[in-house]
DNA sequence: CGAAAAGTTGATCTACATCAACGTGCGTGG
DNA sequence: CCACGCACGTTGATGTAGATCAACTTTTCG
């Protein structure tokens, strides 16, 4: 079982490193987080709206969702958790949690007490700008998720959506060649776009005619992404702290009158989408 | 000038208190912020999205808007920012702002440069919690927002809006008898609901018509608070460290087939609305 | 007082929801 | 190994919340 007690492939330490400066001795510290890893099961949840937390987690593999429900039965998704995301990093603080997070997949996760954290700050200062630093980040994506409900089309937002995550996941080498694995049925991308699966299902339809990227079941392939960034109305400098992979700028420098996507509009906040092509 | 040395009528530390025990000389250490403050006028940015901060910020009179730009024009209001509020609590680690914050109003703000941030930490440890929660309840705010553009419709996320600023002021002692300032233009509540103008100009006046809240132009009442917030789908749980004012609960009581709103409807998400009395 | 900003109101349009089938892959048990 | 069942995905027809367009009124303020 893939217990990684080396920090280089650590997703947490991958994570962390494009923020914060690390010595080896905060690396080893953090490692000795995810020696000692759990399973939790599919559809488990991590932690419960309004319940205590019991500790910060750290997920070293599998996807989970931070959701909240509407009384009516509804749901919205506000962020996917990814593989060396942590959960609850405010709870030494805040002992009860405002969202519920749940396993989309099984999860390997490390339990760290609020004691344990307390002394690993005390040895280890520097870190809590590490924990500092992953709080900030994570409303900086709920920022930008808003955005997107608020102010872009569903073509924007699915473009948006897959941008974000694949560039999430790059940077903890977790993509190769724009290619990643996304355990994530239209169904929760309904309610995490704020869109009906219906129109989510037309959206993707829509992003593979048109040469942008193709969603299966559990993967996700962006054919052309410098196409999908600009589908998106992404914001490059939107988490200025993740330097963007080389990959990505480089990218992007062909994008002026890109490849593949000449007819390509921008679809535009409130105004006419225009995606090419609607009418099937 | 109003430069308020009692911590009593701080809105700072009547926020900060809600959720966070405070001794005479944190109380004190605080104030010594609110001392030395600045004006800001109207319409002028305290921190620029991608632009490195300069000092965390306290706001002690007036309001401002945490907002992002899409390319195309569009704006995305993200929160507002209320006497008492904290902008940049995260600057000493993150130095780049990843979204705009605009005065609405002129403010008076205290600017205290991280270095001195610093300092009050290392005489008053406690404090770090303060800051952390500040960060947490940002986050938890936004995660609410997120669910209302995702999950509400417009006449529901007017309502929960009005309920949310009325609770926030509340607790900072700042909304007497259900009344309070909220010195917003119509145009400013539809770029932070994700709606037209004109849809915002209708949705309040159903929302008067309906005899729960009304809006002027400077100004909000809430006429019928628990008809108000069953149309918001309001969850009462939702910031459980800042305990509703005794007079909510009070209110709330009476909910099971409240006064006025008799035949109030739920607005349900994604649903049929049926928020009595749509056509004119 | 005049002009710009904010608010109001009606007519029309459309992006997306809802409803309703139907197709397809996949895991479990016989 | 097949078959049954269920979760997931796909597609078409129709409905609607809310956008857009276009005046017009009222308020604010220099």
């Amino acid at each position: 079982m893939p217990l990684r007690i080396d920090g280089q492939r650590s997703p947490l330490v991958a994570h962390l490193r494009c923020a914060i400066e690390l010595t080896d001795a905060e690396i080893a510290a953090l490692c000795s987080f995810t020696s000692g890893a759990t399973q939790v099961p599919k559809n488990e949840a991590l932690e419960r709206e309004g319940e205590p937390r019991q500790a910060v987690q750290v997920v070293n593999s599998g996807w989970a969702i931070r959701h909240k429900e509407v009384p009516d039965g509804g749901r919205q998704i506000l962020d996917f958790v990814l593989p060396g995301d942590i959960v609850g990093v405010e709870g030494s603080v805040v002992r009860r949690a405002d969202h519920t997070v749940t396993a989309l997949t099984d999860l390997e996760v490390s339990h760290v007490p609020f004691g344990r954290i307390d002394t690993l700050v005390r040895e280890h200062p520097r870190l809590v700008n590490a924990l500092i630093w992953s709080a900030a980040r994570q409303q900086a994506v709920f920022a930008e998720h808003l955005l997107s409900l608020g102010r872009r089309n569903a073509y924007a937002r699915v473009a948006h959506l897959l941008v974000e995550v694949w560039r999430r996941l790059s940077v903890r080498g977790l993509a190769v060649d724009h290619t990643f694995r996304m355990p994530v049925t239209q169904d929760v991308l309904a309610d995490t776009l704020g869109l009906s699966v219906v129109h989510v299902n037309r959206t993707l339809a829509q992003l593979t005619r048109n040469g942008l990227a193709e969603k299966q079941r559990d993967s996700v392939k962006i054919v052309d992404l410098p196409g999908l960034v600009d589908a998106a109305q992404f914001d490059y400098g939107y988490l200025r702290d993740a330097p963007m992979p080389d990959e990505m700028l480089r990218n992007l420098e062909r994008r002026p009158d890109g490849p593949g996507g000449g007819a390509l509009r921008l679809a535009r906040s409130r105004g006419p989408a225009a995606p090419v092509g609607q009418g099937g």
